[in-house]
DNA sequence: CGCAGAGTTGATACCAGTCAACAAAAGTGG
DNA sequence: CCACTTTTGTTGACTGGTATCAACTCTGCG
């Protein structure tokens, strides 16, 4: 039994300065100093359970969220009742941005597995952010970067097939992996088929026919949520052009 | 507030203080002093001719305009060269806002007609930002409304088909006039049918003929870019539930 | 007046949504 | 541990909305 895993919790619970996100997480770039605190008033390390909110359309914006594990989906919920997803949220990202404009959330924030989050009080975050330009500056970088992803998220729906919309999906999923430090091959999917349908703007069946329309020509391997991608290369092509050179050919690669 | 007819130009030039869209733009719910010190950095009233771009695909991020009147649009170029409309702008609302992730922008600004801005160099705005709460805070809602526009896109483009799309248009475009002042009603488009078709998704053809339908079912009047809003609760109607009879329940049974 | 760009309208093909049945996991309780 | 139920994912047949191609009209402008 060694003993270095005691001090390893230790480490943890001092909290941002040791926290393995720090590149990703707000406090990239900011000085030790600034870091205490910031430090201060984050809340750390609660678990919620897949499935569980951490917040509900309409709430009045309390804190902002960082995932330390685990994954998140936005939803919109449109006044008829159809839920449409806006993001999905890996380890390192920021949830709860929304909200910002009227102070209420117009979305909900839903756990897709059993997760960690670092909860961020938002009024004291913005008057620590006052008082510290690096951390103001940090704050919106991360902003921008979710506005990125939202740019992305529209460059998917407009005017592309389900094809590539789907492999865009994975392509993009793969990216973020690699950015936290995962297999960038190989994962577990966090969320549904129709999740994904929901979020691609498409029919669940056709994100399933898609799938295995990938997988029939060798650039995935699909069991389940189970992924692996056999071939990156081909992923990305399909990803960028339209897939009008190859029709329907088996046997070959 | 003292009103003096013949001073209101000569306060106009004066700046953020006295500018008409002070409700809109950065200085709204911010003090009289603190709004000296924002007046200071802002480049006023620079007039654009239809067609200019304020910024450049990769420019790196020097400033925020605000719109004082005209339009414009937002264009993200992807590699194959095809341009995705990422946002329309009028009067009031902010642009430049991509470019907070990385530093440089990632889609072009373009007049769709001739307009002025007040530039705000960036550098300079979120210096004075970390002095003043009042500004920073309203800057972040800003910014959340920018995100909220988004969201109301993707809400757009997602599982919806033509029709419904172009009524939401329409409608949003009208409640955008609406709060600037304008009439909700009767307006002249900025934007070509194609740039429409590029914002939602569709083929220039499909808006055209959503138009077209429209008119003929007496909900609104169109004349090349005029645009008369004769029925807007049809037009509403139609921007949330799907075509004019149902021919077919939907739902679970 | 005549041109160019913008917008409309028509015919056709095809992608993807819908309905429906099935298969495979994942829970649930004995 | 195994039957049962529920949820999740797959596959097939069919249909309809919309992209595409193409011809035409209209508008603004020099």
């Amino acid at each position: 039994m060694p003993d270095a895993p005691v001090l390893d919790l230790a480490a943890l619970r001092r909290g941002c300065a040791h926290c393995s996100l720090q590149q990703l997480c707000l406090p990239a770039g900011i000085s030790q100093d600034e870091l205490r605190k910031l430090d201060d008033i984050v809340r750390r390390r609660r678990p919620v359970a897949p499935g569980e909110r951490l917040y509900r359309l309409g709430d009045p914006l309390s804190a902002v969220y960082v995932a330390r594990d685990g994954a998140f989906k936005t939803v919109s919920i449109s006044e008829e009742g159809d839920e449409q997803i806006i993001g999905f949220h890996l380890a390192g990202e920021l949830v709860g941005l929304d909200a910002l404009a009227a102070g209420t959330h117009r979305c909900e924030a839903v756990a897709l597995t059993a997760a960690n989050v670092c909860e961020v009080p938002f009024e004291q975050l913005a008057a620590v952010a006052t008082q510290l330009p690096g951390l103001q500056q940090q704050l919106l970088r991360i902003i921008g970067q979710s506005v990125g992803r939202d740019h992305d998220h529209l460059g998917m729906l407009v005017r592309r097939q389900a094809g590539e919309r789907i492999a865009l999906f994975l392509h993009g999923l793969s990216e973020r992996y690699r950015n936290i430090g995962l297999s960038p091959t190989r994962f577990k999917l966090p969320m549904s088929r129709e999740d994904i349908a929901r979020y691609l703007g498409l029919a669940l069946e056709t994100v399933s026919r898609g799938f295995t329309r990938l997988q029939e020509d060798g650039v995935i391997e699909v069991v389940g949520r189970r992924i692996d991608i056999i071939g990156p290369e081909e992923l990305d092509r399909r990803a960028h052009s339209a897939e009008h050179d190859e029709p329907r050919r088996r046997g070959r690669a």
